[in-house]
DNA sequence: CAGACGAGGAAA
DNA sequence: TTCCTCGTCTGT
């Protein structure tokens, strides 16, 4: 293999440049692509002797912000090829690595001072593909390679194999056992027949289990296998993983589905068909198809055929979700199409579980991989499709460490394996829709909703004419008369009924009745948010915790403080003023904290426990409700406040999708949308139906503000606790800010959490014509920048939060 | 003056 | 990221 520089990824930029999209189709083969010939075979790559490091040294990245490769000496015994994992000295320490594709300069490093590598993984390489991946995120993303291995490597622990299970089991039947142990006089007790009884003929497990089964204690098992009648054997950690079966009959579908699912297979099959040319994107399998269709048009079903025809090629499936914790639904559809669950990943998985999937994913055993964000990054030995489901989710852009969108460096992904990748939603993003325009993505429409009763009747109440009437005993109210009169109806007619507010606890503010003193958290510039329930002040930045004072901080005036504004629990007290006899049903993050919350939730709604949901937006994110016809939004502009440049395009999406929570079953669904400015393009938008349109006036805004996907963002967020520090580094930025035409520099600003935990923050936003690519313009800005003491700097390529 | 603690730097 | 060093602080 020829020697490259792959520690120095070059620029996404000249792959950028050429194409006019912004990052939802960043691609353009970065880094060589077009020599295919440079790359490894896909998926199966071995070591054949060709692939060996030449020389006695060789680049190892690791999973540290280290800006590039350490080399290290190889072993004569060792024979080492790019994509091997490793274990090597660093400092005083050992860590895991990666061999890389070139050694750096012989120069840098003599060879007297590198330490040896120390063993090499029994693991399938990385393949290339994955190699040049994290490579281009990296200089992507403006951060180190070693960062981004440090998400393909999780714990690292899955490079171990896992330890065996110590188990026992009676190599002898009962009558032999007995015998033998007469022979060794073995005493045999009553306790100790009932062990040989119940190990009789049964498959070998942990002597714990074995005690239990047969009432014993520990020590009875124990005394046995010294007495050599039952004998230890390792059996492997955890239950081998099932396999989905593609050949499965699919569901029926309609015929908008199956002209969809058969334009997915189509592409499926060509991607496999191409093979190794399809490394790098150039066999022409690299496709995007963007799912486009109302809730509950069958999405699911249709890339469903997708998946199987994936499998069908013997390659492997990656999904993306956006929240797994809420996904028992779409994993017992799963199961029921493929007759066994998928592979699951995401950040709150058991370490052991961590471990076994990770390997089971490096190894080709996991075929069908349902993730978070961060399963993009997995060792996939041989990937064949992609499926990215509500891709317009805001949950796919990590915000922290590496700044990335996972459903764009999915595209990116999909690209340089040259395989498909699928993007599904109701909803889709202005930038997935800009680039079906473009002609870049292929769009696949579903258009019905099909076994259900149509679309919601979406109606929008005034609060300025019709602004909520005082309800006895209470302060302020927030349900509208209008509002008021469709809950009772559907009350009396037996039907369940939601209302959101997307807003946790009991109120947003609290302040003191005689001097206005405000509840502020005293690490952020955020107002502490009274969660009455926990008897607690919340920050919900930080989660900074306090009791609620019964005298005011600041003027020590007693009486209680008083509340401002709503939240989901202030609206249940509302409710049960109101209709004392509905059944009502808190759901925030705040009570359904899992998997396990979640189900119950939906069990209890389904068997008709509960007639009214309240909740923030975790209802309104892939949960079904079958009985529930009602929707009432109480506030409908709360998301459109504040300088988000998506706020619009949010709030049409959640928005809609709260709405699609009703009427799913035999029932229209109708949904009251409470607002104060019911013209805005959102509300009408809504109330009509026109999504296309809403979304081309929305593409005009956004040109003509000259605003993403019609330009590029970088965000650059400095950072200290101390506030002159951090303003005296911002300018000597602003001194030096690139200067160019097609670029332009916004700030320094204080950022609208100006404190966060008790960090001062400033915002810089580079923005630069859609045909210049930022990185290298940033990478300059910021050469040589010295970040004295505690001061940060976050730098966020297409960001989507500007806090 | 030993031990504790935090900041800063190095790691091949 | 982790670990080491070095400087400052603190309690005896």
């Amino acid at each position: 293999m020829p020697q490259r520089r792959a520690t120095v990824p070059r620029e996404p930029a000249e792959s950028a440049a050429r194409d006019l999209f912004g990052p939802a189709e960043p691609a353009g083969p970065p880094a060589g692509a077009s020599a295919a010939s440079t790359v490894g075979p896909r998926a199966t790559e071995s070591h054949a002797a060709g692939d060996r490091v030449p020389g006695d040294r060789v680049a190892v990245l690791l999973p540290l912000p280290l800006g590039g490769t350490y080399d290290y000496a190889v072993p004569g015994d060792l024979p080492l090829a790019p994509g091997d994992w490793v274990r090597v000295p660093l400092g005083q320490r050992e860590a895991n690595g990666v061999v890389w594709d070139a050694v750096g300069d012989p120069d840098a490093v003599p060879r007297r001072r590198l330490r040896p590598v120390l063993e090499r993984y029994d693991l399938p390489p990385m393949p290339a593909l994955h190699r040049r991946f994290l490579d281009w995120v990296a200089a992507y993303t403006l951060s180190s390679p070693g960062a981004v291995l440090r998400m393909t490597l999780g714990s690292g622990r899955g490079l171990e194999p896992p330890k065996p299970l110590a188990a026992v089991r009676l190599p002898f039947d009962l009558e032999a056992a007995e015998s033998r142990a007469a022979a060794t006089g073995l005493r045999l007790t009553p306790a100790r027949r009932r062990v040989l009884a119940e190990a009789a003929g049964a498959p070998a497990r942990p002597a714990g289990e074995l005690a239990r089964a047969a009432g014993v204690g520990n020590a009875v098992v124990k005394g046995l296998v010294a007495g050599g009648l039952l004998e230890p054997v390792e059996l492997p950690a955890g239950p081998a993983l099932e396999l989905p079966d593609w050949k499965r009959p699919g569901p029926r579908l309609t015929a908008d589905q199956a002209a969809a699912a058969e334009a997915l297979r189509a592409a499926v099959r060509e991607a496999a068909g191409a093979g190794e040319a399809g490394v790098g994107g150039v066999g022409g399998a690299f496709s995007v198809s963007l799912l486009d269709g109302v809730t509950g048009a069958g999405k699911t079903e249709v890339y469903s055929e997708a998946i199987a025809a994936a499998l069908a090629a013997g390659r492997q499936v990656l999904v993306l979700l956006p929240e797994i914790a809420l996904t028992g639904q779409w994993l017992d559809r799963f199961a029921a199409r493929f007759g066994a669950p998928p592979a699951l990943w995401h950040s709150d998985l058991g370490s052991k579980l961590r471990q076994r999937t990770w390997r089971a994913v490096a190894f080709g055993e996991a075929r069908v991989v349902v993730g978070a964000r961060s399963a993009l990054f997995l060792p996939f030995a041989e990937l064949g499709l992609i499926v990215v489901d509500e891709e317009h989710e805001a949950a796919f852009k990590q915000e922290d460490g590496v700044t990335y969108h996972a459903r764009d460096m999915a595209v990116v992904r999909a690209q340089l394996g040259g395989i498909p990748a699928v993007l599904a939603s109701a909803t889709p993003s202005l930038e997935s829709l800009m680039n079906v325009r473009g002609g870049r993505y292929a769009r696949l429409a579903l258009p019905e909703r099909h076994g259900a009763a149509g679309l919601p009747e979406i109606e929008l109440v005034d609060l300025r004419r019709q602004p909520p009437p005082r309800v006895e005993g209470l302060g302020q109210s927030w349900l509208s008369e209008p509002l008021r009169r469709r809950l009772g109806e559907a009350f009396a007619a037996g039907e369940q009924a939601m209302l959101f507010l997307n807003r946790r606890g009991y109120a947003p503010l609290t302040l003191c009745r005689s001097c206005g003193h405000r509840l502020h958290c005293p690490n952020c510039t955020a107002w502490l948010v009274e969660h009455r329930l926990a008897g607690q002040l919340l920050c919900h930045h930080c989660g900074y915790q306090a009791r609620l004072p019964e005298h005011c901080p600041s003027c020590g005036s007693e009486g209680p403080m008083a509340a401002c504004g709503p939240g989901v629990e202030r609206l249940g007290e509302e409710v049960r003023a109101l209709f004392p006899e509905a059944r009502t049903l808190l759901v925030s993050s705040d009570s359904v904290t899992g998997p396990e919350a979640a189900a119950e939730l939906l069990r209890s709604v389904a068997a008709g426990e509960v007639d009214l949901l309240i909740g923030t937006q975790i209802v309104a994110k892939g949960h079904h409700f079958p009985k529930l016809t009602c929707v009432g939004v109480v506030d409908a502009d709360l998301g459109l406040a504040g300088g988000d440049l998506r706020a619009a395009e949010r709030t049409y999406q959640l928005l809609h999708q709260v709405a699609g929570r009703s009427g799913r079953a035999d029932h229209r669904g109708r949904v009251l949308l409470q607002t104060y400015d019911p013209d805005h393009p959102v509300m009408q938008a809504l109330v009509s139906g026109e999504r296309d349109r809403f979304l081309e006036s929305e593409a005009e805004a956004r040109r003509a503000a000259g605003m993403p996907p019609y330009s590029r963002l970088v965000a650059l967020i400095l950072s200290s606790p101390d506030e002159d520090q951090v303003d005296e580094i911002c300018a000597a930025l602003a001194r030096r800010a690139p200067r160019q035409e097609g670029v332009d520099v916004l700030g320094p600003a204080p950022a609208p959490l100006r404190v966060l935990r008790r960090r001062h923050r400033r915002r810089f936003l580079l923005r630069c014509r859609r045909d210049i690519a930022p990185q290298p313009i940033v990478r300059a800005w910021l050469e040589g920048l010295k970040l004295p003491g505690q001061a940060r700097l976050q730098v966020d390529v297409d960001p989507y939060s500007f806090l």
